[in-house]
DNA sequence: ACGTTTTATCGTATATCGACGATAAACGAT
DNA sequence: ATCGTTTATCGTCGATATACGATAAAACGT
């Protein structure tokens, strides 16, 4: 079987949420439940150029949908996407769940590594 | 305000799922429901210190266990982790979902970047 | 004891990420 | 027309990721 989506799509949506300056954008987006510009740059301590850079992540995994036409970006959450994302994802996980067992010691004892 | 978790608990948890040779790993493991050892080099198509590599990754974002006594090693999902992410991720998620609103057009017209 | 098998680690090379400052482009205000 | 504001992009630098082969370590079979 295989899941609905490929892997490498999922791979794709979870590095996106990789970052935390990432998440914390999506979640400011989705507090301000509309489309803001610059105030990103107030709320995650970066400079103005990086949060575009993390935009343009968010935008090119299809989380966020923008335009700029001007001075005056406008960005906000694709939320079909955001659905998707979920479904996909808890289907995933869910799967884990399903068909993992716990055979090994959980005490991940092979931790503290290097 | 700010999830349950940190955001950066759950970048990592992201950053961890955000290879498709990952995805896979985890998918085997849980159809095989038990520790397997080097068959996951049979799986996906990468060398076998690659594939270590990954298996670390895993133990450290904590969704596997597994412990490497000998020349036989025995990794499975660490299914608590995997609940928690799920929780998580769907808290998130469902988040970003209520609260967001497509105010821009959908047309993500702005794609086709580079 | 020795060789085989299995796995983790090391070393290396390349690519991508993440951050920044500087700059360019676009619009609004004057 | 010019200035100021806002945003995207470019160039750069260090850090990390990804892949591989080679090597080391640990158990098992002979």
């Amino acid at each position: 079987m295989k899941g609905a989506v490929s892997d490498e799509r999922l791979a794709v949506w979870a590095k996106a949420l990789s970052h935390p300056a990432r998440i914390a954008i999506l979640r400011t987006l989705a507090e301000r439940s509309t489309c803001i510009c610059g105030e990103i740059v107030d709320v995650v301590p970066l400079a103005q150029s990086t949060v575009s850079q993390h935009l343009k992540v968010l935008r090119e995994a299809g989380l966020i949908v923008g335009q700029a036409d001007g001075p005056r970006s406008c960005y906000c959450l694709d939320t079909s996407s955001v659905t998707e994302l979920r479904n996909e994802l808890d289907g995933l996980l869910t799967h884990l769940e399903c068909c993992g067992e716990n055979c090994c010691s959980t005490d991940s004892k092979t931790e503290g590594g290097e």
